[in-house]
DNA sequence: TATGAATGAGTATTCATTCAT
DNA sequence: GATGAATGAATACTCATTCAT
């Protein structure tokens, strides 16, 4: 009778979830909006943990895909990598806003499944990451600087938009699903990359770029 | 019996809604930690919104009040003000990081109780921060650039690693309450001000600093 | 695909409602345990009821079988017909002692099905002790004595090591499924007919066997 | 405004648990049976198990105790003292016929709490029988004979009618509550004390009581 | 102030069963 | 014959809140 039963109760779930938290969230309102029965939630996804843990691995399979895509474009110089991937995440969570604000959320919560995400997914993208600014140290693009310090301004910066959407709406009177806010957020991002983090180097001497 | 009963479920309401979030957070087991009556919670707080209430606005009276004494020396130059915010606030953050971590994440949430704490206190942050940068242009401090945008990037700054403390400890290896960290962080931060804020100024015509 | 599922079926379902009773057992616990789509329980049972019928008729109906083949022995004597009964029953039971447990546990259960089954194979069963015992009192080998109160001490001895099977391992420390243990309880049954059943017979002038 | 909420939920609950048997119960039933709401049994129980628990302790407590009052009369002779304990727990199940029945009924399940339960009630049971049964052998009042399998009879005797009060009236037409009833098996139970554990007895060489 | 008892609405989950394939 | 998907009703249990004491 539901020719995608799965897929409608997913995209309930990220509406909800987004608005409302995952414990806020219960099983008959996802049911409900997505106008499936409660009990094809336990069927498909086994139990509520089980969909949240859907949700996770949906978004950071394809998070990650995208770094490892660009990532292997690293030969043309590690300013222009880490450039590539800024705005391929940049695009990818403005595509997913719902998903990518509700799972930024909820991994800041205290849980088993949160720990596993975690030690799957991001120590992957911190790998890569690591990886580009030594690149960048070692060909003298980036100004030498600790490597985490970097990555929490650079994941802030990536974050923000997307984790306090609501602040953005209500506040700042700046919506970050419309086209315009991906391209123009972009530039200051790529300004801090120019600025920041490429500042002061010293005497460029032939930067070895293949 | 109890001799600061309040006090005693503000702290474990704080530590609670920080690990398991607001929705997943039961008032028995607030009253069961603090060991205090469920009843009390009721009567000291009304309700479970009253208890959010109480955490938002003891939070958000302290932090505007840090901006508004650093918002007084703003004569001796738009940098050097913004600088002491920065630096009082990620104090402030990093005193209470538990209340601070909680306080973040749950304001991304949809609710009637957020929707007025964004108008009653972020606007007032909002309105600070862009007489602060509306100066800075004028005295020729800042490279001219969109204010809303300018805010997303310091805000994102300044709220990072208090919402995300999970990821730094098990993904950076960086701990937010040690003091150490707030040091270098701040220092950071006054780096995107001097790099990204200032740079690429027109000729210093006389920047007319007091 | 399944070579006897009927079979693999009923076998899981006395496993599962002996340890767990009927209630407490799920059909998907049966068809996981008998490796069978819960479907194919509906298919071969029409539904839960049904299956229990099916234990039930396939204990009772061996059992009252066990009985009737003895009982046409009836000319030999009312107490060697009667020990051979015993016999017969006590080694069927414990050679289906699993079975035997759950279905005396859960015919003490009000249900429709319970009633039919006492009106059927109970009320029979009845009927051949109280011919044995009605040709026991008339040949003047048995100590007059109430019918039914007879039955209960005799039924009682027949039952309980097999319904409390828990008490018998774990207490007096004695495993109704060994051999052993058959012939040695079998002993104490027939001394219960020799000594209470005939004791203290008025003297047994010429007892009359046909 | 309900006087006595917990007695009512017990009382509630024996008859159904008798009826339907525990997992065949729901909380509602009993709920709405002791015009209760269900909330309430988990705040006097804890949950469902919690209540099981509940009445098998009140069970065994006053069975234990019936014992041990009547074991208090040893030195007057083992045989003596065996029918006052036999007529005591005859009595005491006949004026809690129901929970008597369901108590049994359960006891033969697989779970935590019939292990703790046997554990601490069924092995001091036990342990007076025993002592009963070896001071009988001694001063030459029962025949001598294998402790569990004397213990396995007296049970069988003394829970039989108890726990097949269904078998007893559909098919014996006796019903176990009626006072007539208690005394006439009474008698029974004593005349298998009598002549199945006392006949035979070898030459009565002064019966050696203190 | 403080609390033990109680409540009604809510939770996630499991149930036996059905049905198109 | 056999099965994966789906369902509505029921499950035990937890929730925030109220209220008499």
């Amino acid at each position: 009778m539901k020719p995608n039963a799965k897929d409608a109760i997913v995209k309930a779930a990220i509406s909800l979830f987004n608005s409302n938290g995952y414990s806020g969230t219960s099983i008959r309102d996802i049911a409900s909006l997505a106008k499936v029965n409660t009990a094809a939630i336990a069927y498909h996804f086994h139990n509520k943990p089980g969909l949240l843990e859907y949700c996770f691995m949906h978004f950071f399979e394809q998070y990650i895909s995208k770094i490892e895509e660009a990532f292997a474009s690293i030969d043309r110089g590690a300013k222009e990598c880490l450039k590539r991937i800024v705005a391929d995440l940049i695009h990818y969570q403005s595509e997913n806003i719902h998903l990518t604000s509700f799972v930024y959320r909820e991994m800041s919560m205290d849980s088993q499944i949160v720990r596993e995400i975690m030690s799957t997914y991001l120590l992957k993208e911190k790998y890569y990451f690591q990886n580009i600014f030594e690149r960048g140290f070692e060909w003298n693009e980036f100004r030498p600087h600790s490597i985490p310090y970097l990555i929490i301004q650079l994941k802030s910066l990536l974050m923000m938009p997307y984790m306090n959407t609501q602040y953005m709406r209500e506040v700042l009177y700046i919506f970050p699903n419309e086209p315009f806010f991906e391209q123009k957020y972009l530039k200051d991002i790529n300004l801090w990359i120019d600025k920041t983090l490429c500042s002061d180097l010293p005497i460029k001497k032939g930067a070895a770029l293949k």
